[in-house]
DNA sequence: CCGGTAACTGAAAAATTCTTTCAACTAGGA
DNA sequence: TCCTAGTTGAAAGAATTTTTCAGTTACCGG
């Protein structure tokens, strides 16, 4: 963080903390856990966090969500009930890649599975 | 589409033109390619395909875009330019999917490749 | 420990995006 | 052709995100 010229202010300690605290938070779910962060300033502090390459911004389908991006993950997202759950195992078969891909470099990729999580069924 | 009830009217008839004409377009393409259009028509239009399932709202990265949902397939978005591509082969494998989705109920996925295009590198 | 300064913050205003309201209009069945 | 449920669009409203700018602060060098 300082590398980089940045000050380690308490503002953005507090919406780090608040990112740590739970994955896939909205922006008022963030708001609410640093309350004493100005909304301005939690949206630039995910801007900077963002091209940090900490945080990652996520539309699954209700708007902006914010998550710490420190591994590869991916998610089950429940439509019954809304749920959102991560898995690390990546299911992707880089042998079933499509021939269009041939001259496509690949930087990096994201999966959603949508459906029913088993306390719904 | 008048099987549920609804009217074909020529709004509904310009907006799915212009869906027909190119994938993954943004409010304001789709409004060019249909300017008669009012608005508010063209977001309740769009509503109103996505919940026949006809369309599907997608956000890349640079906010909502709009697709025909047809067919399965899958994007890949050169990072460099811009560009999106679709894929129809699917590269999952079901075997690979988690232990943690035993219980849960796989409607659909969605899986885009981040990367650079042959035409930028 | 202290001062200087580039970086940072937050309130207000602005811009953008999307939704609601409501009066007028129209597609399509009777 | 008429009737009506469904549709449209302008304006207003709400929600979300960005810009501006004056005041504040972290932290480096001395």
């Amino acid at each position: 963080m300082r590398g980089g010229g940045y000050k380690a202010t308490p503002q953005r300690t507090a919406v780090l903390r608040a990112l740590i605290e739970e994955q896939h938070q909205s922006l008022e779910e963030i708001r609410a856990r640093c309350p004493e962060v100005g909304l301005v300033t939690v949206y630039r502090t995910l801007d900077l966090l963002g091209e940090l390459g900490i945080v990652r911004r996520l539309d699954l389908g209700d708007g902006s969500r914010y998550e710490l991006a420190e591994y590869h993950h991916h998610h089950m997202i429940c439509e019954s009930c809304g749920n959102i759950s991560e898995f690390q195992e990546c299911p992707l078969d880089p042998k079933l890649l499509p021939p269009e891909s041939a001259d496509f470099e690949v930087w990096s990729h994201s999966l959603e599975v949508y459906g029913r999580c088993g306390a719904c069924r």
